[in-house]
DNA sequence: CCCCCCCC
């Protein structure tokens, strides 16, 4: 039993047509090694027949042929072209030909089994397929017009001009080669790409030097790669390129990706140089090559790593204002708003929008939002999106899709209960998702209170309480609601808050307690504030003073009943200069009783590194 | 040639 070949696809194929998973012969096939050492680069050439015509033009990568199996492609091999696409070339004498290059395949038949060539098959080329077709014998004639020629359709850019088109320059109609064939080795290429995302404009000062940039991501079908514009190159192409467009891009530097910044899927990445020429493909014929997208529900970003990307397709539930502050690291001027983005997974989730995406952002009338490549960050134990250079937003995007989602909206998202993915959970549990948890030794060692000088060093501990002192633990506090300032007793009755600037009849007691509280490794002096301290002594700051006016020496024995009690501690620790001197100030901000799970946790994480 | 992706 023979496979049947899927006659005539070829000549479809070649002349520009489409033809849906033709099934072909191998009548050979050659290795072309890259030079770059790199087997995973290598490309083969291979002889196609389909019973009709024979193709030599045809190419796949390293890649594609392994999808073949284990043994390749024997001579006489049937494969199905699951996925292709041709480059049209230029021959020198003006005629246009094409290269096919194959993206994807099933072997269905092994050549040792076929051992034979299946019909009589001569070579195909345009020249002879476009003359008049001697009669019975040659090809159909249900092939489709002729190429167009690519020049007139072309509009402006070549280096230096001022738009005008050049019909000399242009790059339509030329070879057009796919993205995963581009590497530093070969430098005359034209590459036809649609623009994935592209960054705002991006000025820096350094000790090296100032200048600008901006960043593009292209793809094709065969891949995608990262494309960066410096000094005037900025100027002459951000207007010029424009997200979701098509653009035959040629003359750029393509060098190896720093992928600790680059995470678009290619080895390499390019720079413009004063060479490169960008010129918008006007008859978009790449209406097959849509922009990949591989949404995640919003509940399901609980689950994705910090750091890592993902696309996310979902409502603009509500949305606040651009606000402007200053980065603490790095003094720049920065500008987010953030956005509440719900989907179909009862879920939301805080998506912050950063620079011109936050100024140019219209949240109203609960829009669509799609984003692809935003970036999952945690913040105090909640997750959150935020966009970044070469993230990809469209509001209200122009797919089926969108009415689908706001129709849901619409009808049931509207009045939704949504589990907030970015709700931070610090106000329960311990708090200890992004505190460090260390020893009183290593504090002291890795001395904390020195590195965020602002705000302080923070840490998870387990700690026993060993001395607190009784003395000045206890204030009068202004009775206003969340004052808590100390009051001047006036004596006559009233109490004086400076902060309210008021005199009070009555007051509140509140705690400031200084403690002494140690691990195995060392011991910390740490003061506490009404809320925590009441945690540690069991009472409430109104009580514990009571007894103290009432009582002292009781007050006294009752501190020392603490002792030996054990607590989670979170702390802050800041170093602070008292009269010329240095010295560590440590405030326990949160007290827990010890959670044994998440605490045992903690350790057993601990001991899998300590063995790693 | 950048390489920051920020803040609470």
């Amino acid at each position: 039993m023979s496979e049947k070949l899927s006659s005539g696809a070829l000549e479809t194929i070649m002349r520009g047509g489409e033809y849906t998973e033709p099934v072909v012969q191998v009548l050979s096939i050659k290795k072309m090694n890259s030079g770059s050492g790199q087997p995973e680069k290598d490309r083969y050439r291979i002889y196609l027949s389909d019973g009709q015509y024979t193709v030599s033009h045809a190419m796949m990568t390293a890649q594609i042929y392994a999808k073949a199996g284990p043994k390749g492609l024997p001579r006489f091999s049937i494969i199905k072209i699951i996925r292709s696409m041709t480059s049209v070339i230029n021959n020198t004498d003006g005629r246009d030909s094409r290269v096919l290059l194959i993206l994807d395949l099933e072997l269905l038949k092994d050549g040792d089994e076929v051992g034979v060539k299946i019909g009589d098959p001569i070579p195909y080329s345009e020249a002879a397929s476009a003359r008049p077709k001697p009669s019975g014998t040659g090809p159909s004639t249900s092939v489709q017009a002729e190429v167009e020629p690519v020049a007139k359709r072309m509009k402006l850019a070549t280096n230096g001009t001022n738009g005008t088109y050049d019909g000399n320059t242009t790059l339509g109609g030329h070879i057009t080669h796919p993205i995963s064939s581009l590497s530093p080795y070969h430098n005359k290429w034209i590459i036809k790409v649609r623009v994935m995302s592209k960054s705002d404009i991006r000025k820096w000062e350094n000790a090296r030097g100032s200048g600008q940039l901006f960043s593009v991501d292209l793809c094709d079908e065969s891949g995608e790669i990262r494309l960066t514009a410096f000094g005037t190159t900025v100027d002459k192409y951000y207007d010029v390129i424009q997200v979701d467009k098509v653009y035959y891009i040629s003359k750029c530097q393509v060098k190896p990706a720093n992928k600790q910044f680059n995470t678009v899927k290619n080895d390499y990445e390019m720079t413009m140089t004063s060479d490169t020429i960008v010129e918008e493909c006007l008859d978009d014929d790449m209406k097959n090559l849509q922009i990949q997208y591989n949404f995640v529900d919003i509940a399901k970003i609980a689950e994705v790593e910090p750091n890592s990307t993902v696309d996310v397709f979902a409502i603009a539930k509500s949305y606040g204002e651009v606000n402007s502050f200053q980065a603490k690291t790095t003094g720049r001027e920065l500008k987010k708003r953030e956005v509440q983005l719900v989907d179909k997974s009862n879920a939301t989730i805080t998506l912050t929008l950063w620079g011109q995406q936050a100024e140019n952002f219209n949240g109203f009338d609960n829009p669509v939002v799609l984003l692809k490549g935003a970036r999952v960050t945690e913040f105090g134990g909640g997750k959150n999106l935020g966009t970044t250079s070469s993230t990809l937003m469209k509001v209200n995007p122009d797919m089926e899709e969108s009415f689908t989602l706001k129709g849901w909206f619409t009808s049931a998202g509207s009045s939704a209960l949504y589990n907030d993915l970015s709700a931070r959970t610090a106000g329960g549990g311990t708090g200890s998702y992004n505190t460090p948890w260390l020893t009183f030794k290593e504090v002291i060692d890795q001395q904390l209170g020195s590195i965020n000088t602002a705000s302080g060093d923070y840490y998870m501990v387990k700690a026993t309480v060993l001395l607190i002192r009784s003395e000045n633990s206890i204030y009068k506090a202004c009775p206003t609601d969340g004052c808590n300032k100390k009051v001047v007793d006036n004596n006559d009755g009233t109490y004086r808050c400076e902060k309210c600037q008021q005199d009070f009849q009555n007051y509140k007691f509140r705690l400031l307690c200084s403690m002494n509280v140690g691990d195995w490794s060392g011991n910390q002096w740490v003061s506490m504030f009404s809320d925590e301290a009441e945690k540690v002594i069991g009472m409430s700051a109104q009580e514990v003073g009571e007894l103290g006016e009432r009582d002292p020496d009781g007050l006294s024995k009752m501190m020392e009943s603490l002792n030996f009690k054990e607590f989670i501690l979170k702390c802050r620790a800041k170093m602070e200069t008292y009269n010329d001197e240095q010295r560590l100030k440590t405030v326990a901000v949160k007290v827990d009783p010890i959670n044994y799970k998440e605490y045992n946790a903690y350790l057993a994480k601990k001991i899998r590194d300590l063995i790693a």
